[in-house]
RNA sequence: GUGGCUGUAGCUCAGUUGGUUAGAGCGCCUGGUUGUGGUCUAGGAGGUCGCGGGUUCGAGACCCGUCAGCCACCCCA
């Protein structure tokens, strides 16, 4: 490192990127409240025992995508890439299981080292909800709803498509893992290099590969429906119809399979094609088993994430923030008098940015550059007149008013 | 982890087959205006050419390495 710069993968947020970023997380957050969500805060990072038991010990984000570290007291420890699993072990270890359904929401920075790309960072953050306690297809629905509804509330929802697949209880899925490595083994000269591996590591990954070969020999591969229980398949029919009734539009996709191994039954994907090669804008799953595998009670769960770095990507610039009024002192006695003011009126509900330093000349070309909506003028000539000049900055006018009217008379302006 | 492209001023970029003192626009600062912004105008500041090594009389340019950015693969939000 000869110089001095941002980690890689890692990114200031400054201004209005970082504005951006809180707007999403507004509407995100107005949305989840009205559907009965309460925050979350877990830490960021947990023993790495946490990841490693439910994010799947083969899964890629475990095997090499993990900021772990051991601290000074020898325990491992892990920055969290994901959010599910936080949760989860604050639901087992904080006592919440005599509050179910837990209905929370959650936002944050999420770590993965991963090579850096468009719409994917090393640090980057997430917003998301959980939804523990309620094994009814109803639960998926609501969830789903929820975030076709924050999509929409931040005006991007037409611009993605909500991909929807179920990947049955453990039973189904068993089966048809089995059925696929049988299938796949038979004709294994023929895969790619990284199917091949898939083979031996996540199967499943194989329906999903882009290569040209693969996709043939896909064609003809089992489908899930064939290894479906019954009990699997009236669920999964039971979250189609409950998407319907609500009116949230989905196509379904045999073919995603969700990289954690926690999930079960629905997986679903909001995915767009404004982002280039990661097109994936918000996904989740039902994941029922997950905190039995850590230890807890046996207790359902559905929930998502959403990335909202590739959020802020999609959205419009934020609106610009109120227009400030600038207080412009000129010599001791107006400076001491612009600052007196600055709280005043600020308190008064008023956007007040004060000039530090320079004279009129520069203060006027400052409050020109932010924008102002108007520039108070406050100098020996006024203040022997106990009163200040305001400038309108659009039109150019002034107008001399009493120190004790201004806080009446700036309200105009906002 | 693999591959392709790219690193020159605060920002966007130009820089000829390697040649003397590295440029432009925007932005910034100062003056024209001793208390009046935007427009105009005159001037000014600002550069380890990502970093390290090599080739050469001579490197911003060529070669190697490295770091970073972008894009794709992998994987994922």
């Amino acid at each position: 490192m000869a110089k001095l710069q941002s980690v890689r993968g890692t990114h200031d947020l400054i201004g209005d990127d970082a504005r951006a970023h809180l707007a999403i997380v507004g509407a995100a957050r107005d949305v989840a409240e009205r559907y009965g969500f309460s925050p979350m805060d877990t830490p960021i990072f947990e023993f790495t025992e946490v990841f490693k038991r439910t994010l799947g010990v083969t899964s890629d984000i475990v095997t090499k995508e993990m900021y772990t570290f051991d601290d000074k007291g020898g325990d491992s420890l892990t920055l969290r890439p994901e959010g599910t699993a936080g949760i989860a072990r604050a639901f087992i270890s904080g006592g919440l299981q005599n509050e179910l359904p837990l209905k929370c929401f959650y936002h944050g920075p999420m770590f993965r080292h991963e090579r850096p790309q468009k719409g994917r960072q090393r640090q980057f953050h997430q917003f998301g909800v959980e939804l523990i306690g309620v094994s009814e297809p109803s639960a998926d629905v609501e969830v789903i709803a929820m975030a076709a509804d924050i999509l929409d509330a931040l005006g991007i929802l037409s611009e993605t498509k909500l991909e929807l697949n179920t990947l049955g209880d453990a039973q189904s899925k068993e089966q048809y893992r089995a059925a696929l490595v049988d299938y796949f083994s038979a004709v294994s000269d023929q895969l790619s290099e990284e199917s091949k591996d898939r083979l031996v590591r996540n199967p499943l990954r194989i329906l999903d590969s882009k290569d040209a070969g693969d996709r043939a020999l896909v064609a003809d591969a089992p489908i899930f429906a064939d290894y479906m229980t019954d009990d699997a398949a009236a669920f999964f029919a039971a979250v189609q119809d409950g998407l319907d009734t609500v009116g949230v539009a989905y196509t379904r996709n045999p073919h995603i399979v969700r990289g954690l191994d926690y999930y079960s039954h629905t997986a679903f994907e909001f995915t767009t094609e404004a982002l280039g090669a990661q097109g994936t804008v918000l996904a989740g799953g039902r994941y029922d088993g997950l905190i039995e595998t850590m230890g807890g009670p046996r207790t359902p769960g559905v929930g998502w994430g959403a990335g909202i770095e590739r959020l802020a990507m999609m959205t419009k610039a934020p609106s610009a923030p109120a227009r400030a009024i600038t207080l412009v002192g000129l010599g001791d006695a107006g400076e001491r008098e612009a600052l007196r003011l600055s709280r005043e009126l600020r308190h008064a509900g008023l956007t007040i940015e004060l000039i530090y330093k320079g004279g009129i000349k520069r203060g006027l070309k400052r409050a020109d550059r932010i924008n102002a909506a108007a520039a108070v003028l406050i100098g020996d000539d006024e203040l022997a007149k106990g009163a200040v000049t305001v400038r309108n900055l659009d039109s150019g006018e002034q107008a001399d008013v009493a120190i004790s009217d201004l806080k009446d008379h700036l309200s105009a302006y906002s």
